[in-house]
DNA sequence: CACTCAACTTACGCGGGAGTAAGATGAGCG
DNA sequence: CGCTCATCTTACTCCCGCGTAAGTTGAGTG
């Protein structure tokens, strides 16, 4: 079942940054699989078809090696969703491209989102704050686009990016769970357009009407 | 600063209901403080002023201790928001009231809503599942409120309402971890006002226009 | 007042996994 | 061709924390 991915012809000697780079690869496999405390250091030097030390000659231990594919990938969920907010100047179209940032990151590179979202080391103060700068940096993305375009507080302005980001990935998640019950394109479009009602046109009706 | 909260007079003997009821309290403080890997059932013992072995007369391990406080909470977040939904039938004040029920929920109880939404044990399936079915439960409820008012389909209605309860709890924690930033009332009040735009009247436009 | 049984204690076994010491191996260079 | 040094291996040590064996205490009952 398990594909070894990496693990060619154990007793392959490789350069330095070779090596650096699969054992990340194989850690990534490992720690997206069994989370941060029931991945074993020999499974995942295994998984790399190397021994133990050869790990620690890489990495200083276990959570540094953690660290570092945490940060990697909190990297490119913050830079995906500027560039989603950088690709046009439509309000309406930003909040799609948003969306499907958030969907393409849960969609993509192994599961790694897993490492970003549902860490189970969030207890440990780095990665704790590690994990809410990158959901705040992604927040303020999007309370800027927002209080260009209403005389809402920065407060509240930051409360509602929250809001949203909170959604999207909820609803990337949910939907990466149960693939096949919606297709990705309809599952972006429907949740952009719930928020996209919910946001647009804020200052104009103050007042709250039931339907 | 921790308030031995329980802790009375190391060396009083409890009838078993009560001591249980108090374990049960001493682990709930330790296991939200720490999470499950680095709560020590010693430490869980100590807080209830008691030997570690008493510990395992009321639960056969560390993992039964966990999972007995898991179900009880989810179980009250469940009931808190049927309670909400049914608390009027006004569309407009369901969706107050469902978010106020999340934000009461996550204030509430010592911090209790750590155990349900950021447990450190997710990786585990008897967890995992238990998590999911008390979110897919919420989900269902607000579900089938959106079902009786829209014609849209029963799969992209759950869609929306997973959305729906991935912002409450988000913006719940999130309101939580910034007290003061912004009073319980208003955060509620803006949050629901961002999602009752965003379902009400779901039908009526289906083209989507810009601001 | 002795007897019983639940409530509690001290003190330990033991497994699992992070990290390491010491040695083997082999690719490339002089 | 043999030297060197980076790469890699085997085979440990050690700690931490769950769970337990065996024994103690004391409240209530006949």
């Amino acid at each position: 079942m398990t594909a070894p991915s990496d693990a060619r012809a154990r007793g392959t000697r490789l350069p330095r940054v070779r090596r650096r780079r699969q054992l990340l690869s194989a850690a990534q496999e490992i720690f997206v699989a069994r989370g941060y405390h029931a991945a074993a250091m020999d499974e995942i030097a295994d998984r790399a078809g190397v021994s133990k030390p050869v790990l620690y000659q890489h990495f200083p231990g276990k959570l540094e090696l953690y660290l570092a594919l945490l940060e990697e990938h909190s990297e490119v969920l913050v830079e995906k969703q500027r560039e989603a907010l950088e690709s046009t100047h439509d309000n309406r179209q930003r909040v799609t491209a948003s969306f499907q940032a958030y969907f393409d990151f849960v969609a993509g590179d192994g599961e790694a989102f897993r490492l970003v979202f549902e860490s189970d080391l969030r207890n440990l103060p780095a990665v704790r704050e590690k994990s809410e700068h990158t959901f705040q940096r992604c927040a303020e993305l999007i309370g800027e686009v927002i209080r260009q375009d209403t005389s809402i507080s920065d407060e509240e302005a930051h409360l509602l990016s929250i809001a949203l980001v909170g959604m999207a990935e909820t609803s990337a998640r949910y939907w990466l769970n149960n693939h096949g019950s919606v297709p990705k394109d309809a599952a972006e479009q429907l949740v952009a357009r719930l928020a996209w009602r919910g946001i647009s046109g804020w200052d104009l009706n103050r007042s709250d009407e039931d339907d």
